[in-house]
DNA sequence: TGGGGTTAT
DNA sequence: ATAACCC
C-alpha cells in the first residue's frame, strides 16, 4: 500500500471525499440498510491504487468539434456559412450546423422531417467521408504536436493526455505566477478554484492548454470545437459538452459527483450502450444512482464480472482506461446500403466499393492481407443485423497493391463474389439491404528481417502486435525499403 | 437510421 | 464471426 508515494495520498483523499460526498448525497446513505451479510456488497474499488509508477493524477483533455461533417461543409463551400445546413446521407439528416439547429433540425432526423421543421434548409450530400476522414486526421495530427498521446473516437473527437505537458509547464512556472494563475473557459459549477491545490493548478494549466489546443485548431484549420479537461477520460468527456458550441469547460474533482448526477439516464454514461442499458432496465436499474447502489454481485452475475465492474466504476465518475495512442487506422472500409436482389447488383457495388478501397489503401502504403464482405440482409426486425465472411488476400495479390490497382481489381472482385455466395444462396431468392467492403489486417511495407532493429519497432512483426497494445506511431518508424 | 470505426469474446 | 461499444 506504500507503493505510491506522496501523489497517492493526495488522490486517494480525493476519492474518499467523492465517496463520502456520494453516500452524503443520498437521502438516508444507501439505500435499504444492508444486512451483515451484504457488506461485503459495498464499492470495493474506490480504494484502489493505480499501477506502481504511473502518477495517480492524471490531466486529460477531450476535444469535441463542432457538428463537424458540416464544419467541413462550410469551409469548403462558404455560401453556406450562413444559411441552415444539413449533411445528408440517404434520406437521413446527419448532422446539420447551428443554424438549423436554431430552427429545430436535429441530428439524424429524417429529410422528410427536417424540411418539415424547416423549409429553407439547404442539403449537401455527405455519403462520400473522403473530406471528414482527411481534415479528422489533420486535426489528429495537429494535436499530437502538442503531445503524442492521442486516442480518436470517431472522426471528431480526441482525447490527449496532458498529464506529462503540464508537468513540465508547472516546472518552468514561477511561485508569483503560479499563484495568479487563473483557469482559461468555464469552471464547472463555478466552483471556486483552491490556488493551494495542487490538483486545481494542474487541471487550470489543463485548461490553458485546452485553449491553446482549440486556438491552433481554428488558426490552422479553420475548425472550432469544445473541450473538457478532467482528471479521466469519461469525465473529460462528459464536461466538454456542457456549454455548447466553441466553448471549453474543466471540472475540478469536488465537483464531479454533481456532474455525474447531472445525467438523466444511465444510457448517457459513454461505454453504457443500448444493450446493456436494456439489461440494466430490466433489473430496474435507470438512473445513475440507481447503478451506484445496486448489489456489485448481482450485478456481476448479470452482466459478467468485466462489464459489471467496469460500468459500475463508470457511475461513480472512475474511469482508470488510458489515452490509447490510435495510431493510423486498423482498417479500411466502404460500405453503402441499397436494396440489392440479384448477383449482378452486388458485383456492381463490389467493385465500385473495392475500387474507392484500393485508393485508400495505396495512399496509406501500408498492406492489408485480409478483406472482408459484410451484408446486411432485409427483415424488418433486428437492428444491426450484419453477417460478414473474411478471408486472407493471397500474398501474390498483396504484393501487387499499391500501384498496379488494375491487376489487382479482377482477382479481388472474384475472392469477395466468393465470400459471397458463401453467405447468400444466389439459387434462392434474396434481399440485402447494405454490402460493405473492408480491408484489414494491414501490415507495413518494409523488408524488416528478424534480429534486425527494425524488425522489433514494427508492430506488425514484433510480439507487441499480438498483446494488443501500439505505443508508438506508424510515422515514427522511418521505415524506407 | 448512415457510414464509418474500435475492442472483447 | 459475432457482439458490444463509440461517433
Amino acid at each position: 500500500q506504500e507503493a505510491g508515494g506522496g501523489d497517492d495520498e493526495e488522490a486517494d483523499s480525493t476519492r474518499a471525499m467523492e465517496r463520502a460526498e456520494a453516500e452524503a448525497g443520498a437521502p438516508g446513505g444507501w439505500p435499504g440498510a444492508l444486512e451483515p451479510d451484504e457488506l461485503d456488497d459495498l464499492p470495493w474499488f474506490h480504494d484502489e491504487l493505480e499501477p506502481a509508477g504511473s502518477s495517480s493524477c492524471r490531466v486529460i483533455v477531450h476535444v469535441d468539434l463542432d457538428c463537424f461533417y458540416a464544419q467541413v461543409e462550410m469551409i469548403s463551400n462558404p455560401e453556406l456559412k450562413d444559411k441552415p445546413l444539413g449533411v445528408q446521407q440517404k434520406y437521413l439528416v446527419v448532422t446539420c450546423n447551428y443554424e438549423a439547429r436554431k430552427l429545430g433540425v436535429k441530428k439524424l432526423m429524417s429529410v422528410r422531417d427536417a424540411k418539415e421543421k424547416c423549409p429553407q434548409l439547404v442539403l449537401v450530400n455527405g455519403e462520400d467521408l473522403t473530406r471528414y476522414r482527411e481534415m479528422s486526421y489533420k486535426v489528429t495530427e495537429l494535436l499530437e504536436e502538442f503531445s503524442p498521446v492521442v486516442e480518436r473516437l470517431g472522426f471528431d473527437e480526441n482525447f490527449v493526455d496532458l498529464t506529462e505537458m503540464v508537468e513540465k509547464r508547472l516546472e518552468q512556472l514561477q511561485s508569483d505566477e503560479l499563484s495568479a494563475l487563473t483557469v482559461s473557459g468555464h469552471v464547472y459549477n463555478n466552483q471556486p478554484v483552491n490556488p493551494r491545490d495542487t490538483l486545481h493548478i494542474r487541471l487550470l494549466v489543463g485548461s490553458h492548454i485546452a485553449a491553446e489546443m482549440r486556438e491552433a485548431m481554428y488558426q490552422q484549420l479553420g475548425l472550432t470545437g469544445c473541450a473538457g479537461v478532467a482528471s479521466n477520460k469519461l469525465l473529460a468527456k462528459l464536461v466538454s459538452g456542457v456549454f455548447k458550441p466553441n466553448q471549453q469547460t474543466v471540472l475540478l474533482p469536488e465537483s464531479s459527483q454533481d456532474l455525474i448526477h447531472s445525467l438523466n439516464h444511465i444510457k448517457e454514461i459513454p461505454g453504457i450502450g443500448y444493450k446493456t442499458a436494456k439489461r440494466l432496465e430490466a433489473l430496474g436499474i435507470s438512473s445513475v444512482r440507481d447503478l451506484q447502489t445496486f448489489s456489485s454481485k448481482i450485478l456481476e452475475k448479470e452482466l459478467g464480472i468485466s462489464v459489471a465492474q467496469r460500468i459500475q466504476k463508470l457511475s461513480f465518475g472512475e474511469d482508470d482506461s488510458p489515452v490509447t495512442p490510435s495510431g493510423p487506422p486498423q482498417s479500411f472500409s466502404e460500405e453503402d446500403s441499397f436494396r440489392c436482389s440479384s448477383e449482378v447488383e452486388a458485383k456492381t457495388k463490389i467493385e465500385e466499393l473495392l475500387a474507392s478501397l484500393l485508393n485508400r489503401v495505396c495512399q496509406d502504403g501500408r498492406k492489408p492481407h485480409t478483406v472482408r464482405l459484410v451484408i446486411r440482409r432485409y427483415s424488418s426486425e433486428k437492428l444491426c443485423n450484419r453477417e460478414s465472411r473474411q478471408c486472407p488476400i493471397p500474398s501474390h495479390i498483396v504484393q501487387k497493391l499499391g500501384a498496379g490497382n488494375y491487376d489487382v481489381m479482377a482477382p479481388m472482385v472474384d475472392i469477395l463474389m466468393k465470400l459471397f455466395r458463401n453467405m447468400v444462396n444466389v439459387k434462392m431468392p434474396f434481399h440485402l439491404t447494405l454490402l460493405s467492403v473492408c480491408f484489414c489486417n494491414l501490415k507495413s511495407r518494409n523488408t524488416a528481417k528478424k534480429g534486425t532493429i527494425d524488425y522489433y519497432l514494427t508492430p506488425s512483426l514484433s510480439t507487441t502486435s499480438h498483446t494488443g497494445k501500439r505505443s508508438f506511431k506508424m510515422k515514427d518508424c522511418h521505415m524506407e525499403d
